[in-house]
RNA sequence: UGGCUCGUAGCUCAGUUGGUUAGAGCGCUUCCUUGACAUGGAAGAGGUCGCAGAUUCGAGUUCUGUCGAGCCAACCA
């Protein structure tokens, strides 16, 4: 059985708009895809799935334009997989609980919470800058209001709820094709419960556990920290030289950056081959000031080249005296609190107190200039403080250095499943795949386990009680865990079975644990709460694992790894098949834009000026994994595409002739090279470098379609036509050009998905209501399709080319036509030259073309002998 | 100190497994508006592909070294 021709019918010119407006058209399909649930998810369709576990944005603050291009990325792809069929899960989750989200609170109502407050009932503050300025607010320094925990919850409620709507309108805007049925906050029922869940299935597989041992602490925050949430920042220090006495005689000298600590020294450590000291090992040294007496150790880590080559280990000053502590067995004294003062510790010595009585209550910057005071006075500080910039540990999110503190705190087991770890990673495949070396890098790396709880407020409760013995001691080893029914739960609210709330905090009754889980706990179950884990079996196995991961690099070592490592911990799986990592925007100089540095710009000014669609031509024209400075023009270049394709658009659909059979061999080499295109731009998608196809369909569509074959074409579908044969001709071209006025919709939909639907609802509703229905890279199958010479159509470009520079080289008015044009051309390059004939001679105002068949040029080689031009059409001139 | 990435036109970036004379867009210069589009079309100037070696008939592309930038980690006494 033959293909037959796909019938396009001809449209009513009079229908067509005359400019592209963008903000009509973006209203108005929004509107449209909106009522007509253009992206729903169909939980009931027999269509492959195609799952995708879009990042939750942080809810605290505006959108930058990084977030609109990797987003759009994303999209392109989602757009992409729902035109090749598919059934496309693509919510769209708001991580609003966290650190962020409180501090964005806190300033927005200039409002703290304070565990100790009373609960109002109906409080609603306002905005703080509504009621007055900043400028009033430092001024006076009107100190921020004091509100319950349930106050302040309230009030993180009430701000994000209002940021999302925000964000979603963003969104929409710029056309991210989520279904917005399947939207959630990482903060709602759902979450909480999943998240629950999480801790109950890794609880009951004792791959949780609570320990009180020292920890990264954020004075500023008050809370215990991950290892994956610091970061190195240089900052100026000094090296302070103490001398330490020995017991028995003797002296040493020891180097510090932190002699605020020597009240906490612990311990004296050298390495052992050291001639310098090794003869002091085993002694016991004196701390001045404090009248400390420590053990001298040796350890093979101390580097002799660094200090004096023996310094002292405090608890604790840093990861290694962590080291030295656990490995020696030393003592321990925390002279640290909680919030980042020197708090109280009793010493046997007289002095030793009323030293210490001197910083008891101060910060540490204030302590350490104490303490150098002291070392001076009692002259044992031995040379001057030697500056130094050195590099120090900082919560990303914090303003001054982490201590390390002595706190309780709840853990997961995934250092001793590193290698595991990595293995599941190398079953996902990478976008780009070289970020794999970054997961496995940090995974090899990893040093503590996760440490998942903080003592914050807005977030998902840790899911635990304890019982209170009847001496009033709460007893932390024994865990009181909630029913799975009984999901979400607040400890703080809510009673644990057998319980009553009045046993809350009395002997013999409970406490409810009071903190929650770290942000990502929640966030690294992105994929499970899609798929409704554990609450609805079988809606999961359908979707997880999920298809693709978007996300950015710097998260990698935080929600990849982890998301990798709770689907590995739950249910030994993967929790995607790929994941697709977008670069960065720069700013113009390179540099990260981050709010601190002032640098960051919005996006929406940039949708105003040229239109949603121009800005998803910037974002889809990266590729992936690549760090880009930001540049506008390139948006103004997605602009011009825009227009252009709504101007093609236009003028073959002006043409309301009818269409018939393709018989013509230039329409038929045209049609041949678009689906070349076509099938290149499939390939490029399934490779995960949709940048690609965007660059190869635009150079066709541009310089082939617009260009060259519209312009080649043009005189064979003008006006009426007399013989039977020129009618054939004309409509063979009418056909081809509707033909691939659709295809190149098609290609260019995930980019432009206004300007493509557009144009698509002029003529193509037939095949399909919306073009984001459409089968992507198809163009009509027929038989005929397969005797499109290429080279035909690549010589009659040739030509035109060849012949626009003759004309440029002879300052010819366009108006003057060409009488006769001799060429000279390889007899097969002729051959294509004869059969393209009549186009050429239309797009180039030629009479009459004479091809002289050469066997001295090579093929597709051609000169042109000469040109002999006619009167001006105007003038009459010569 | 280690791992990864990048270095191509004034700017932003392409350049598949090595293969004619290294590309695009923006910007710049010149020319062209009679039937979609001046938000357009045509042409031009502009590059020793960071540097130095090696492999090869042939290297922007592979390898080694080196310089520079960025990221991730280690170190932080």
């Amino acid at each position: 059985m033959s293909k037959q021709f796909e019938k396009v019918a001809a449209t009513d010119p009079n229908s067509l708009p005359k400019n592209l407006e963008f903000p009509v058209v973006e209203s108005k399909f929004l509107e449209k895809w909106a009522n007509e649930k253009t992206y729903a998810y169909d939980e009931n369709s027999t269509k492959p799935v195609y799952a995708i576990d879009t990042p939750p944005p942080t809810v605290s603050g505006s959108l930058h334009v990084g977030h609109i291009f990797s987003y759009t990325q994303t999209d392109i792809l989602a757009r992409y997989q729902r035109m090749n069929g598919k059934n496309v899960f693509y919510p769209m989750g708001w991580d609003d609980n966290g650190l962020p989200t409180e501090r964005r609170v806190q300033n927005f109502f200039h409002i703290r919470c304070e565990a100790n407050e009373p609960y109002v009932p109906g409080l609603d503050l306002p905005p703080i800058l509504s009621v007055m300025t900043d400028k009033e607010i430092q001024e006076k320094r009107i100190p921020q209001k004091n509100l319950s925990r349930k106050n302040f919850i309230e009030h993180c409620h009430k701000l994000t709820v209002e940021d999302e709507k925000l964000f979603k309108k963003l969104w929409s805007h710029i056309g991210l094709s989520v279904d917005w049925n399947l939207e959630y906050a990482t903060i709602d029922d759902h979450s909480r419960t999943i998240a629950q869940l999480s801790f109950l299935d890794l609880f009951n597989k004792k791959e949780m556990y609570q320990v009180e041992a020292p920890c990264v602490w954020d004075c500023d925050f008050q809370t215990a920290v991950a290892q994956a949430e610091l970061e190195d920042k240089e900052i100026p220090g000094a090296f302070h030289d103490i001398e330490f006495q020995v017991e028995g005689g003797g002296s040493f000298t020891i180097a510090t950056t932190r002699p605020e600590l020597l009240a906490a020294c612990v311990g004296v450590t050298t390495h052992p081959d050291d001639e310098r000291y090794k003869h002091l090992i085993g002694k016991t040294a004196i701390a001045p000031l404090f009248n400390l007496q420590v053990p001298i150790f040796g350890s093979e880590i101390v580097n002799p080249e660094k200090g004096t080559g023996i310094l002292m280990v405090c608890t604790f000053g840093d990861q290694t005296d962590v080291q030295w502590w656990r490995e020696q067995k030393l003592g321990l004294r925390q002279i640290i609190g909680k919030d980042g003062r020197i708090q109280p510790v009793e010493f046997k010595d007289v002095v030793a107190n009323e030293n210490y009585a001197k910083i008891v209550g101060k910060n540490v910057k204030q302590a350490q200039k104490l303490v150098v005071e002291m070392l001076q006075a009692a002259g044992v500080l031995k040379n001057p403080p030697k500056p130094i910039s050195h590099a120090v540990k900082f919560y990303e999110k914090g303003d001054r250095p982490v201590e390390i503190l002595t706190t309780r705190q709840w853990f997961v087991k995934l250092v001793d499943k590193r290698e595991k770890l990595i293995k599941f990673g190398n079953q996902v495949k990478w976008h780009p795949e070289y970020m794999e070396a970054r997961f496995k890098n940090w995974t090899e790396n990893l040093s503590i386990d996760w440490c998942v709880s903080r003592q914050r407020f807005f977030g998902v409760s840790i899911p635990v009680w304890y019982p209170i013995n009847t001496q009033g001691v709460i007893e932390y080893a024994k865990v009181l865990t909630p029913s799975r029914e009984q999901l979400p739960v607040d400890p703080m609210s809510d009673v644990p079975a057998g319980y009553t709330e009045s046993q809350r905090g009395q002997p013999g009754g409970f406490i409810g644990e009071s903190d929650v889980f770290d942000t990502w706990f929640t966030s690294s179950l992105t994929p499970q709460l899609g798929s409704h884990w554990e609450v609805n079996p079988a809606r999961h196995k359908k979707l997880f694992p999920m298809d693709l991961r978007p996300q950015s690099h710097e998260i990698i070592r935080t929600w990849a790894f982890y998301t990798i490592a709770k689907a590995m911990l739950h249910e030994e799986k993967i929790p995607w098949k790929h994941i697709a990592v977008s670069g960065w925007i720069l700013d113009p100089d390179r540099k990260k834009m981050s709010k601190s540095k002032g640098n960051v710009v919005t996006p929406a000014q940039y949708i105003d000026e040229f239109g949603a669609d121009a800005v998803r031509y910037w974002a889809g024209l990266a590729r992936y994994g690549v760090d880009t400075a930001f540049d506008p023009s390139v948006m103004k270049n997605g602009r011009r595409l825009a227009m252009k394709i709504f101007n093609a658009g236009k003028f073959v659909l002006q043409n309301s002739a009818e269409a018939g059979e393709i018989t013509e061999p230039l329409d038929l080499a045209f049609l041949a090279k678009l689906k070349q295109v076509c099938e290149d731009a499939v390939k490029s998608f399934e490779n995960f470098e949709p940048a690609q196809s965007l660059m190869e369909v635009e150079k066709f569509f541009w310089s082939h379609y617009t260009d060259s074959y519209l312009e080649l074409v043009k005189t064979r579908t003008w006006g009426e036509k007399a013989s039977e044969q020129e009618k054939k001709v004309k409509a063979s071209a009418v056909h081809a050009l509707r033909l691939g006025l659709k295809t190149f919709l098609k290609l260019f939909a995930p980019v432009l998905p206004y300007t493509t639907e557009e144009v698509w609802s002029w003529a193509f509703t037939a095949e399909s209501e919306t073009i984001h229905h459409a089968k992507f890279g198809a163009l009509s199958d027929f038989d005929g399709l397969t005797a499109g010479v290429p080279a035909v159509f690549d010589a009659a470009m040739a030509a035109q080319a060849a012949i626009n520079q003759q004309k440029t080289l002879a300052k010819v008015s366009i108006a003057r036509p060409i009488v006769l044009l001799k060429m000279k051309a390889h007899p097969e390059t002729a051959e294509h030259f004869k059969q393209a004939q009549s186009d050429v001679c239309g797009a180039t105002k030629t009479e009459k073309l004479e091809l002289i068949a050469d066997t001295n040029l090579e093929k597709n080689q051609f000169v042109i002998e000469s040109v002999e031009f006619g009167p001006d059409a105007k003038t009459g001139q010569m």
